[in-house]
RNA sequence: CGCGGGGUGGAGCAGCCUGGUAGCUCGUCGGGCUCAUAACCCGAAGGUCGCGGGUUCAAAUCCCGCCCCCGCCA
């Protein structure tokens, strides 16, 4: 229903311009944790803010069920692996109902007609590029945890340097390859030419030196893993298919995401974002685009490589056994307030650190006591001295000179908002914590300015200054309204709340950005509700402070 | 030489790509305000921008070397 109404609602402003953005699809292996929520809420913000541009956005979600590691976890928990990937896909679903992930798709690779996808993708590579699949006898230390040979400087003591809990198993057998050695040159040039192919700058060059240190061909299937696709091509040995690599199986939902080969899958059709981790960022740049080009299909437009989330506070994590729970740090201040501060506190393009202390600075200052504090005093004072209306900002007259019209603070705003967007439509890459930044400092100038107009000493001049109160009055909720249309990608329903408070009408995630410098909420009736972010140490606000872990 | 991130006033960070008065948040100290969520505003103290070289009229920013921290399949 969440995501029906969603659609729905898109529909009213679309476009003629497409926005199709992925997420990397998650192992079926775990529960949700503070990697998988960066990205997620990362690109909701992303894909929030492009529906606020106009854009027609496509959100896709999902997850990765096949493999080894997945029937070994199954079999363990006396599991089979369907029922076993069928919970966690419902856990993930439920975190991301939680966080207010706007996804439009979640997909799944277990889904019929992705696997159906991913055969007919792979026989059309066969079918474009018939010399790139082959039949070779490969024997080498096997990693379960990776579904990867592994070569010998990728092995210490014996274990895979990735994987040291698990044993690596000899393994000696004839599987399919993938000609990736043949696309180095291709690969080069489409990194080379295209800079905004893969961002930011720091991951472009890293994939840049692994090209030019040769590109081996890839074991794509392997014998005796039932967990998987059975590889659509028949061995000229015969025999039973093998199953497919879990990535040749991963990464086409992308694809088979949009109904590949089924009708109308052009129409969605390159994607123009992925978001993916830093850590994968070689199987999107390099094998996936090897592959299409193999398949003769376009490419998506960009690659976004985001950073990850380390913990400060280590020697009081795991060795103290307090571990921090994603769920918990949900809880502490709610969906909304969460969102900001992984968006506010962690870089988009590089690692960050989360603490549950800065978690509570933040939401303190910057929320209660700034951006909740601001709604409150506002909404108060235009009730207190404009019976709860907000008033019209008078023309400038007889008695009001031009030369009073400053209009510093709403210029600022603009010229805020501006940068705010290019931080998020992908001109200069995808930076949501410069563009929290950024409306931070305005809701900071929004307070002092009531400070240098004190509006209570124009209410007690009464007549004589009533329009430097409608205009002081008004300027602060046209303020408020707009930092609200501009919040609503990061604080959905927050921002809603600010919204309604205010008196603004209808869904405010529906209103696009270009209208902001038009909204005027003269005439609106404002209604002071309860505080936006109530302090955490306020007695009887909120039950966190006596359930405060950190 | 596995890969990657980082060392900036007491704490946490931005700035570095596209050299040119070192900025933000918290904390401390002083002042102001009373509309507001014991909130808000202003001011002050506090930094040889890890170390050593180099390029340059000019380096936190570019180049070389060194030291030290920290992550690692999301």
């Amino acid at each position: 229903a969440e995501r029906s109404r969603q659609s729905k609602r898109r529909d009213a402003h679309v476009s003629d311009r497409k926005f199709y953005l992925t997420t990397a699809i998650d192992y079926a292996n775990g529960d949700p944790h503070f990697g998988h929520a960066l990205e997620k809420i990362g690109a909701d913000v992303i894909a929030r803010a492009h529906r606020q541009m106009g854009e027609a956005v496509h959100f896709l979600i999902g997850m990765d069920e096949h493999g080894q590691k997945v029937a070994q976890t199954a079999a363990a928990r006396g599991m089979e692996p369907q029922a076993f990937v069928d919970a966690i896909a419902a856990t993930f679903e439920a975190m991301w109902d939680r966080l207010a992930i706007s996804r439009d798709q979640f997909i799944r690779t277990t889904d019929p007609a992705h696997k159906s996808g991913v055969r007919a993708f792979i026989k059309r590579i066969a079918e474009s590029s018939p010399d790139d699949f082959y039949e070779k006898e490969y024997e080498g230390w096997y990693c379960v945890g990776c579904e990867l040979f592994k070569r010998d400087d990728e092995i210490v003591d014996g274990k895979c340097v990735i994987h040291p809990t698990r044993d690596l198993q000899w393994t000696k057998e004839r599987n399919w390859f993938f000609r990736l050695s043949k696309y180095q040159t291709f690969l080069r040039d489409l990194v080379t030419r295209r800079p905004e192919f893969i961002q930011p700058a720091t991951r472009r060059n890293e994939i840049l030196a692994l090209i030019d240190s040769g590109l081996e061909d890839l074991s794509i299937t392997r014998a005796r893993l039932a967990w998987a696709i059975p590889f659509p091509i028949a061995s000229p040995a015969g025999g039973e298919p093998q199953g497919t690599w879990v990535w040749f199986d991963a990464l086409p939902n992308y694809l088979t995401a949009t109904g590949y080969p089924g009708k109308g899958w052009r129409d969605r059709w390159p994607a123009q974002l992925h978001v993916v981790g830093k850590d994968i960022t070689r199987l999107h740049c390099v094998v996936w685009p090897a592959m299409l080009q193999a398949a003769e299909l376009p490419l998506p437009e960009r690659v976004w490589a985001h950073g990850f989330i380390s913990f400060g506070g280590e020697r009081f994590s795991k060795s103290a056994g307090v571990k921090i729970e994603l769920a918990d740090e949900v809880a502490r201040f709610g969906p909304d307030a969460f969102r900001y501060f992984l968006m506010r506190e962690i870089p988009f393009d590089a690692d960050g650190d989360y603490s549950a202390e800065r978690f509570e600075a933040v939401y303190t200052s910057e929320l209660a006591n700034g951006l909740g504090n601001l709604a409150s005093r506002v909404i108060a004072m235009i009730e207190k001295y404009r019976d709860g209306v907000v008033p019209r900002h008078p023309a400038p007259g007889a008695s009001f000179p031009q030369s009073e019209l400053d209009t510093q603070l709403l210029d600022d705003h603009r010229r805020a908002f501006e940068y705010m967007v290019s931080r998020l439509d992908g001109s200069d890459g995808f930076r949501p914590h410069l563009a929290l930044a950024e409306l931070a400092g305005r809701v900071g100038r929004t307070n002092a300015y009531i400070q240098n107009s004190q509006p209570w000493n124009l209410a007690k001049a009464g007549a004589e200054r009533a329009f430097f109160l409608d205009l002081v009055l008004n300027r602060l909720a046209r303020s408020l309204a707009w930092f609200a249309v501009h919040l609503a990608a990061f604080m959905p329903a927050k921002a809603q709340e600010l919204w309604g408070q205010l008196g603004g009408p209808g869904d405010v995630s529906r209103v696009p950005y270009a209208e902001v410098p038009d909204i005027d909420p003269a005439g609106w009736r404002v209604t002071k509700g309860e505080g936006l972010f109530p302090r955490a140490d306020a007695p009887g606000d909120n039950p966190k402070t006596a359930q405060k872990t950190g």
